[in-house]
DNA sequence: GGCGTTTTCATTTGT
DNA sequence: TGAAAACGCC
């Protein structure tokens, strides 16, 4: 095999056979190239079947195309190999094997949402208030400790007060339900596989012995359970290739073990590292920026890269009046670059600034596409589809059925549901289970008749569902509950838009069935549940792709325009304590590597949170640690309309009775002392974040909360 | 008891 | 801005 166009260390990475391997890879080192030439050389070089690789992606688009480039790469037949996510291969494996831990096959994968729908009606069922108990932070609990790999035990022996005594019962109680709906969580998917490994020597046995060799992509944003799942499969050969940047580890939040790259030699033993430092992808001008915001962080490991590229252009700073002049001045960089759009990205912290910048997109006529957001699956109207797809897959699933069984409405509603609730708690049973009998529970003639006609409905795909196509399925199921008409009777916009979805979503399954032509309505679902925005976008239409930085990880673009650059906001900024100021740096960093050639950073003076007055903002800590030598051009706003606005602001401003600062202690006539926290904005409209001494945090607006400044020092 | 309408309230990032 | 909860009408 010739590895000729592969650098020094690059081909030794690839060369290099037997025990651990960790490749640390510099933003734009060529990391995709080493794994698809590793996987390639493994098989036409060393020999190894394409049965017996298991490589592991961030994204399925990234395993679809590593796919198809080996195949190019070793020109043999190699359709047996295990690429993908995390996910999708726990899924695939739990396709097979989840019957050992009594769930079923046809289980469900719940998305965020429904895993706290089912939080909160656990919280109901356990008597608890909904108020003192959010569900949404409830079940971000319960997903940490999945993520921390915490047992039960672990969280029961570390109750220290009623808060996390009946968090226990919650997360308990949770998870007793999931099984009972047959259904699992995302953290589930990558945990229930452990279990069975566990449990069952012979099943990690096969495992081990099938994927005789273990590659890992992205391996800083692993977290423990991902670790664990490849440790034990390599665990007795040790051939396991790992790639990762811990520069660009930016999913700390969400359990990601930046510790699983810098201690990999420990867990493993060992082992072969491996640097790639010479950048191919940047302008020098780039990484020099790139490198001034991330060699402040203290926690990573010693490296620099380096280019053979030229300079290239400097950075160009936008500051517009507010987001909407921001986006302007976006657009008319666009429009005056020589950059084509389908090379061009926009990028933000948030989703929710995308708006504003649509809307000018919009205005003047510029394509674009926008990756993340609402996705399309998680529409109402689609959603709703999905769950009575679900349901006909699988009937145990509760939550699901909870959505439909008066969707659209048929006259079943709060009364009739809790009744049936109250039922099936009793009795331990399903929600579709206790709908097939529960007629001596109290429900009016009229009702049960109507229960008794879903429950015909749904039986009857249930059997359909044993030779029918999923999408034929779905049709005849929007015929008999007449979806058209009512959409079409509500007679507005939004309403024809949804059913222009549906049929959307419609042939989204025809065409996934022409795809895989040995599909089953489960598969389907399983694709749904697992396929993000990023993994249908493509670059090939000539329009600008807008999404979040971390969206964008893995991409590059020729022109990247960084926008929303705002202490606060880039940084973003929560409550003080949770600030992981590094993260944010790496983003930053993840960021800029983006681009080729240009890179174009914004700002905006003035931010409307949803649809608010404009609070001031201030220009990103981050803009300030980039070199002033490296930028080329400022464009602020010096307009008198600017002026203007700045004078309504200060005028606004004048009633400002104090300067409140951030660790003053103030107080407050109801909630009464507490610490400032955090300052969102300036002026009277600014916002508050405010500890007080009963232990309870609220956001205040300046000007209504009459606060009294009791102590005008900073507390550490 | 169901259902449409009004009010409230919350916003990081995503598999 | 938009979804979920509370409200109030049939």
């Amino acid at each position: 095999m010739n590895l000729k166009s592969l650098n020094i260390n690059q081909r030794k990475a690839v060369e290099k056979i037997g025990g651990p391997i960790l490749v640390f890879a510099g933003a734009g080192s060529g990391k995709t190239r080493v794994l698809t030439y590793k996987i390639a050389y493994l098989i036409s070089e060393v020999g190894i079947l394409p049965e017996n690789i298991l490589a592991v992606t961030f994204t399925n688009k990234a395993a679809q195309e590593m796919k198809s480039r080996v195949s190019q790469l070793v020109s043999s037949e190699i359709s047996g190999i295990s690429i993908g996510t995390f996910h999708s291969i726990s899924a695939h494996i739990l396709r097979r094997d989840i019957n050992l831990l009594g769930y079923n096959r046809d289980f469900t994968i719940y998305d965020q949402q429904d895993s706290k729908a089912l939080v909160k009606n656990v919280i109901k069922k356990l008597n608890l208030d909904i108020k003192q108990f959010d569900p949404k932070s409830m079940q971000i609990r319960i997903s940490n400790a999945k993520n921390q790999l915490h047992s039960m035990k672990y969280i029961e022996d570390s109750i220290e007060n009623y808060t996390d005594k009946k968090f226990h019962q919650i997360y308990s109680e949770y998870q007793n339900e999931l099984k009972l709906n047959n259904s699992v969580d995302f953290d589930d998917l990558l945990l229930l596989p452990i279990e069975i490994f566990k449990n069952n020597p012979e099943k990690l046995n096969y495992y081990q012995s099938k994927y005789k060799y273990v590659l890992v992509d992205e391996y800083q944003d692993t977290n423990k359970p991902q670790f664990e799942f490849v440790h034990l499969i390599s665990s007795i050969h040790k051939d396991i290739f790992v790639v990762g940047d811990d520069d660009q580890s930016i999913y700390g939040w969400r359990g990601a073990d930046i510790s699983n790259i810098l201690n990999f030699q420990e867990a493993f033993g060992q082992s072969e590292i491996y640097k790639l430092e010479q950048n191919y992808r940047s302008t020098k001008n780039i990484l020099e920026a790139a490198w001034s915001v991330v060699s402040k962080n203290t926690h990573r490991s010693e490296k620099k890269l380096w280019t053979d590229n030229n300079d290239g252009e400097k950075l160009d700073i936008i500051a517009g009046f507010d987001e909407r002049d921001e986006a302007k001045k976006i657009l008319d960089k666009i429009v005056s670059n020589k950059y084509k759009l389908n090379e061009s990205s926009i990028l933000y912290r948030t989703n929710s600034q995308s708006r504003a910048i649509e809307d000018e997109l919009r205005k003047s006529g510029i394509a674009y596409h926008i990756v993340g957001g609402v996705k399309f699956y998680e529409r109402k109207e689609i959603k709703d589809l999905i769950c009575y797809l679900r349901v006909i897959v699988n009937s145990d699933d509760s939550i699901s059925l909870d959505r439909i069984i008066n969707f659209p409405p048929r006259g079943l509603g709060v009364s009739t549901v809790s009744k049936i609730n109250e039922f099936r708690e009793k009795n331990n049973m399903s929600f579709f289970a206790s709908i097939q009998d529960c007629s001596n529970i109290g429900i009016p003639d009229k009702q049960l008749n109507t229960i008794n006609d879903f429950n015909k409905l749904i039986n009857k795909y249930r059997k359909q569902s044993l030779n029918e196509k999923g999408s034929q399925i779905l049709d005849n199921l929007l015929n008999d509950i007449k979806l058209k008409d009512y959409y079409y009777s509500q007679k507005t916009d939004e309403a024809l838009n949804r059913w222009e979805n549906i049929q959307e979503f419609l042939s989204s399954i025809v065409e996934y069935e022409s795809n895989n032509p040995n599909s089953t309505l489960a598969s389907f679902l399983e694709e749904v549940s697992l396929l993000t925005d990023i993994d249908k976008w493509n670059d090939s239409n000539d329009a600008i792709t807008l999404m979040t930085v971390h969206s964008a990880k893995g991409l590059e673009f020729d022109c990247v325009y960084i926008s929303g650059l705002e202490d606060g906001l880039f940084p973003i900024v929560r409550y003080l304590e949770d600030t992981d100021i590094e993260e944010e740096r790496r983003l930053f960093y993840v960021a800029l590597t983006r681009s080729k050639k240009k890179v174009v950073l914004s700002y905006a003076k003035s931010r409307r949170k949803f649809g608010s007055d404009p609070i001031l903002s201030v220009k990103s800590r981050f803009i300030d640690d980039i070199p002033e030598d490296l930028i080329y051009e400022k464009i602020v706003d010096k307009s008198n309309f600017y002026n203007n606005k700045v004078n309504i602001f200060s005028k606004l401003s004048k009633p400002m009775n104090n300067n409140i600062k951030v660790g003053n202690l103030v107080e407050h006539k109801i909630f009464g002392k507490g610490k400032v926290l955090y300052i969102d904005g300036q002026g009277e409209n600014s916002k508050l974040t405010i500890k007080f001494y009963n232990n309870v945090t609220k956001k205040l607006i300046l000007k209504y909360a009459k606060l009294k400044l009791l102590k005008d020092t900073y507390e550490k």
